[in-house]
DNA sequence: CTGCAATTGCGAATCATTTGCAAAAACCGA
DNA sequence: TCGGTTTTTGCAAATGATTCGCAATTGCAG
């Protein structure tokens, strides 16, 4: 039994309920994703799971990441770094603080936001499924620093 | 004299202010970029430009692209989309409603976002100097079609 | 006008992500 | 439980966006 081990019955039914077989290696990435605190890179996905089943390749990272967005249990988060980070859908919210001097990434939430969302809905009729924002500049930490 | 031929000389001070040397691909960028009415791609700003300056190269777009956004002159998005958009500063705002059946990227405008924002700034001891909010969701002419 | 440093163009390199294909697993029904 | 069928996997090679090295060109200060 590895550390945080959770029920893979859950994860079993999500798979099964969209459609699609489960295998060994959706159950060790879904558990993954459900450890972190918060958003993986494909890479760091890899490389964690490589640890646990050592025959499991990248592409099968990517694919499956692929196709756990399109069923809507995974998100994917297009931060302005150069490659994509995901998390479990349902953790946390999508909106983050992204420092440019040490590259710290802050989760933040927002009430204000489903205000703004709703507004949005109205005004211009569209339906929106999913939300994503970003604020870029400077952590208590580095802002001293940077505007020396 | 072009369409929209904007007075260059505000662009040569621009950059001339920012350091860096006056070239005819700088300025021939900047200008494509002021003409566009919304983000463009590198690729798609590397055919206009082809256009006119045949001899121009994709490295040159980027790299113009990266200084340029060094200098705060122009806004690197990334939408959810497999490459990056740019555009001008100062020219409309970084918020978007992207349409996941069409594409339709639409730029919208939202006084609660100021809010919001003033809001985090507090809240994190954060400074704040980029925005990006983008909706993803179904536009107004996809929605029916989709939710059938 | 001259010389040096910044910038360009070109092609090759890189990096993240995707794809083709044969082998291995999962699932459905008997 | 056992095949047969279909989905998934692993591997290696392909792709597409972006960057880099380097020699040739250009901008600009003196």
């Amino acid at each position: 039994m590895s550390p945080h081990t959770f029920s893979q019955d859950k994860f079993r039914d999500m798979l099964r309920d969209a459609g699609c077989r489960v295998t060994s290696q959706r159950l060790l990435l879904l558990q993954l994703l459900y450890n972190c605190e918060s958003h993986v890179g494909a890479d760091d996905l890899y490389h964690l799971a490589r640890a646990q089943d050592p025959r499991l390749s990248l592409s099968t990272v990517y694919r499956t990441l692929n196709t756990l967005e399109e069923m809507n249990l995974v998100h994917e988060l297009d931060l302005g770094d150069e490659h994509r980070h995901y998390e479990l859908a349902g953790k946390g919210s999508h909106h983050h603080l992204i420092c440019l001097e040490c590259g710290k990434i802050t989760e933040i939430d927002c009430t204000l936001v489903d205000e703004t969302l709703a507004h949005i809905e109205a005004q211009h009729d569209f339906v929106v499924t999913d939300t994503q924002i970003e604020f870029t500049g400077y952590c208590a930490d580095c802002k001293a620093a940077h505007s020396k």
